[in-house]
DNA sequence: GGAATATTGAACTATTCAGTTCTGTATCGG
DNA sequence: CCGATACAGAACTGAATAGTTCAATATTCC
């Protein structure tokens, strides 16, 4: 049978994360994943192709994660889940900034076609879930235009992650949205 | 006298910007900067200190650029001027889409000081301006406010602008957007 | 022509990077 | 103990990186 392997491809994956999400895919280094991961270079080309085959399956990873925490999909759909995925889907533990996808989005040029599919898909699949809680809500406006609109308004708030403006501004930002919102 | 310099500081930061606001910083090489902009590195070290100066300068150059099309100082102020914002601000002209200064946040970790400085500053300007407009339109909700909800709209949507779903996508979702504000 | 300045290009340093390979060792099941 | 698998660590390749320095050349005014 061999020697059993001391790590698995999740936990590789959960560590390294957070560094691609704070560094980007450009600035970091096979160093600094062996470092987060504690898995030597060896053993992380043994498990994934390259640098970009990692970054990948990081984003992958990183959005089953966000998937599973199910904030658009709480019954009943309504606005209430429209303000839990504004507020919570940004997040700020440590180094972890805003959102891992949507600073993605910035390197595009250098990532991986896959990268860009991942990306794509998911927001579509967001856009869905956003319209049908509009939707449930039943205002006078298109509820796929309002879902568009969400999502870019939440990609800005995690863009805007980056400044050192403080988590208040963007929680007041977020409730002056969602009273514009629930106007409509 | 001696021989007269060929190149003025101006086109440098007008060659060399396009090429860290379609590559960012890390991922920009010298090489590329002395194509782009027909200088040798001597010339580029003469100039300015190091890439982080070269880089910080085009930031400067940019929004100092931005601030001369006077997007939000026309007169009458109002939701026209706000619209003519979002729909001209993010550029779309080649390589360069989206906005600069936005792309920049991504990489505050590794940018020197000054560029969070200059870019800080820069959204603290356009902020009040936004509610400068905002309030001769006498809306029932705090001008400042929605500045900062606008100001967030517009990152996302230049964020956005690195995805290929086209610029048609981020013209429907302002429109939406600005229905929404005039109805404030 | 001559003094002064600008520009180029190349050589050079020293570092970092991704990616590969190999060796020794550790750990399992049987 | 044995065969099989897994791991750590280091050595290594080959390329790219930022940044410096210098010599050769070009262009201007006087």
């Amino acid at each position: 049978m061999g020697r059993p392997k001391s790590f698995s491809r999740e936990e590789v994956l959960e560590k390294a994360m957070p560094v691609f999400w704070k560094h980007g895919f450009s600035d970091t280094s096979l160093q600094e994943l062996e470092r987060a991961t504690g898995v030597n270079k060896s053993g992380l080309y043994s498990e994934f192709r390259d640098k970009q085959d990692l970054f990948v399956a990081c984003l992958r990873h990183y959005l089953e994660g966000q998937e599973k925490r199910g904030l658009l999909t709480k019954e009943p759909l309504g606005w209430k889940n429209v303000e839990a995925f504004l507020k919570h889907g940004p997040l700020n533990k440590g180094e972890q900034k805003g959102c891992f996808s949507v600073n993605s989005m910035r390197e595009f040029a250098i990532l991986p076609h896959q990268a860009h599919t991942v990306v794509a898909e998911n927001r579509a699949r967001l856009q869905q879930l956003l319209a049908r809680n509009i939707e449930a809500e039943k205002p006078r406006m298109d509820p796929s235009a309002i879902a568009d609109m969400v999502l870019s308004f939440f990609s800005g708030v995690c863009i805007e992650r980056n400044l050192k403006s403080g988590k208040g501004a963007s929680t007041r930002k977020t409730a002056t949205f969602m009273k514009v919102l629930r106007s409509l």
